[in-house]
DNA sequence: CGGTGGAGTTCAGTCATTGAACCACATAGT
DNA sequence: ACTATGTGGTTCAATGACTGAACTCCACCG
């Protein structure tokens, strides 16, 4: 929500927090930088957000820091990612999907995310009930739950996602190898 | 954000979570409700928000068990309070507050927690540091910090929070009790 | 009976989002 | 050189949401 003349008269962090990821779409495009996506193409087919949207909140996103627009050594292709500021949104992402999971989810869980360095499940506060840490979303691994629905989407992303454990902010689509795994 | 069609084919709690608290304006409504503020009037005067926006919200917050309308045994008036469901959303409220502080509070802390039962002031990921456990909100007390701007409101709202520190989920303005402190 | 305060509703104007179409650039193929 | 394709956008009319002001309804007060 840039909110039509924003919460500009509202002293609170909360409201200038919202200021920046409270639009729509915003903290979904956040969620799937999580995930390891990088691309415009890939948001846009992921999320089903119109493009004009997803170039606005990019570019919102890129000018107060949250993620930075990197353009690749060659061709038309830009990356985005989480900067420092950006990484730090990490425990609003994941208390908002716990909060959808415990409320909204009767089928079961959507997503389940395990601590990478031991292979433990997480608990419900972020939390990793083995080292008794809370490990940061790069420490993390995401897998499918049982509640998860393979009908609702089909693109690049989502059968990425479906495919097998992946760990966050990895990217989803690295550029092969110029070496290949079976030689030159 | 209910959104234009809302996030109706996103396999996602994170989606489904911003159907209920996305919309602008929700999630400042809640933070007011667990400030302690429960009147339409007070919500109305603290926040500057729309009349009609915000019969809307409280009714679909209302409508999916996140607030309870209650009204008061006499008069007009109707009181909206927490329920459990509610109550859980303060880890979003709480890691939404903190992110604003860190990154857009350059001139200091606008509000702090402190533990009820210890008084020592909560760290940034919301936990005690001398007990070591997180409080819920019914424990924490919330008071003024060096960067809060006088000037901005002076509703009632914002002078009773002011006036000293306050403890989350109570009641700002308890109707007076019928034999007063000083004696009937 | 008139006045006041709380809790809304109604409504015209404004602003944001949507979806489809269009554009620019770079590489790949022929 | 010419065309096709992929990627990352921009433009624009139509739709929907938000805003602010005015209005309503009801309960109590004097």
């Amino acid at each position: 929500m840039a909110l039509g003349r924003g919460y500009a008269d509202q002293d609170c962090s909360l409201a200038r927090a919202l200021e920046v990821v409270g639009e729509r779409w915003t903290l979904l495009v956040l969620r799937d930088c999580f995930y390891g996506v990088r691309r415009f193409g890939d948001f846009h087919a992921h999320l089903g957000i119109p493009r004009a949207v997803l170039a606005d909140r990019l570019k919102a996103l890129a000018a107060v820091g949250v993620v930075e627009r990197r353009p690749r050594t060659t061709g038309v292709e830009v990356d985005y990612v989480l900067t420092e500021r950006g990484l730090d949104l990490w425990p609003i992402v994941f208390s908002l999907a716990q909060w959808g999971e415990r409320w909204l989810a009767p089928e079961g869980s959507r997503r389940l995310f395990s601590h990478a360095v031991c292979g433990t499940d997480i608990g419900s506060g972020g939390a990793c009930p083995a080292c008794g840490t809370v490990p940061p979303p790069a420490d993390l691994l995401i897998r499918q739950g049982p509640g998860a629905d393979a009908t609702l989407r089909d693109d690049r992303v989502s059968t990425a996602l479906r495919s097998g454990p992946h760990r966050l902010l990895t990217d989803l689509f690295p550029a092969p190898a110029h070496t290949a795994p079976s030689g030159p």
